[in-house]
DNA sequence: GTGGACGCTATACAGGCGTACAGTCGGCTA
DNA sequence: TAGCCGACTGTACGCCTGTATAGCGTCCAC
């Protein structure tokens, strides 16, 4: 009905917000019903009563998550505290918690989750039209591979955040990890002439059968 | 016991790749002993018979796979065919679906895989060293944020490819991913001065509580 | 005051999971 | 030929999962 955070202080505010913090940590194959009911204080009845099911629970916290997500970067643009990608994140722990949870229901295989990332494409795609047309040459892949990169380290977020000593998705590790992104964004790591070889290399080889039939055998070939 | 490629043709050999090929695609949480042995053709009991148990088979498909990359990388270096980074897994789709098995094993948690990540990460931050030592200061979190990302893409598998209109782990999908990439590396995206600014917008923000404490309130917060 | 609805719990059920085990078959050795 | 050993199967057990349902207490409308 009304603004989301007006409906809380229930059991099922509470079912939610466990449930959103469980999934995003250990993705809903992790996590059993009773514990999101023993973590939010119920029984694991009342999940059902209130959500219907498992599945429709997960669908609730997708569509809560999600809306929390525009609705707060609205906020955001219209009090003009826009800076850099990633700067707001680092002040707002709801916000990392959130991305975490998002990161997760993409693995999971969340609609939603994915939706969210096609849109992302193609606001990228736009961005690179606008700001950085000469970088490539194919739009849409650039664009495809610049989102799943920045999804896929959060994906990554155990092994990230061993390398770094620092969990990522505490401020200061985000802070951490955005400086390196920063870093990266912002030097060509190899030669466009050695870029340029690679490609003319690979193009010869885009014919192979696929690697996921069902008759192949990886241990059967040749030494 | 010798080469591992002579040991197969047996039905354990069929059990290992069947289940390399299911926990590749599904990981080790989406797979089940009766799916693998209905893949391999034999009955349930005999994973048993052979592994011991479902956590060994595991560990059995991660030695075999870490040890089957690292031979093939070493025999490409010796008959001197390096070329570009993603040059060969084109030619092979073997080594595409090796990569897409190692990639699942870092989200399932696999030790041996996370062994692998802090390998990559140490010799990444030494090719830092030698060939971009201006990039950046942070040469271990460049190196954290790089190889996250490399892997990461791959655990974005679906969503990449669905952006992408086709699977990147097809030799066609990987080219093209490739290409993209070859363009990511070889040209900046941010100014500079830009990154610099950001970096300093958020070096103040490193104090914040941690988002996954047990306590905290997704909903609660202001509107 | 009373009836009904709602929040909530406790218990039970069916299915799928990893695991265990008894037993069969076939080939090798003495 | 007799005996043994390893590969292999079928079945069953115990556990945990999501789901279903009956019943309890409480609050509000009439």
């Amino acid at each position: 009905m009304g603004d989301p955070v007006f409906e809380d202080l229930t059991a099922r505010a509470r079912i939610r917000d466990a449930a959103i913090r469980l999934f995003a940590e250990g993705g809903t194959g992790g996590t059993t019903v009773r514990d999101i009911a023993q973590a939010a204080g119920v029984s694991p009845g009342l999940l059902r009563h209130h959500f219907g099911s498992k599945e429709a629970l997960r669908e609730a916290c997708d569509g809560y998550v999600l809306d929390r997500l525009v609705q707060i970067k609205e906020e955001l643009l219209l009090e003009n505290k826009m800076a850099s990608p990633g700067f707001l994140p680092s002040v707002h722990p709801t916000i990392l918690l959130f991305y975490r949870y998002v990161t997760r229901a993409l693995l999971d295989g969340s609609p939603r989750a994915a939706a969210l990332f096609d849109d992302m494409v193609l606001l990228t795609e736009q961005w690179i039209g606008k700001n950085a047309p000469d970088v490539t040459t194919d739009y849409r892949g650039f664009a495809a591979v610049l989102v799943g990169m920045q999804s896929g380290i959060l994906a990554m977020h155990d092994h990230v955040s061993r390398a770094l000593g620092v969990d990522i998705f505490t401020a200061g590790g985000h802070v951490r990890m955005a400086g390196a992104l920063a870093d990266f964004y912002s030097h060509p790591l190899l030669d466009p002439e050695f870029a340029a070889q690679a490609r003319r290399a690979m193009e010869p080889l885009q014919s192979t059968e696929t690697p996921t039939a069902a008759g192949d055998d990886p241990g059967a070939e040749g030494a």
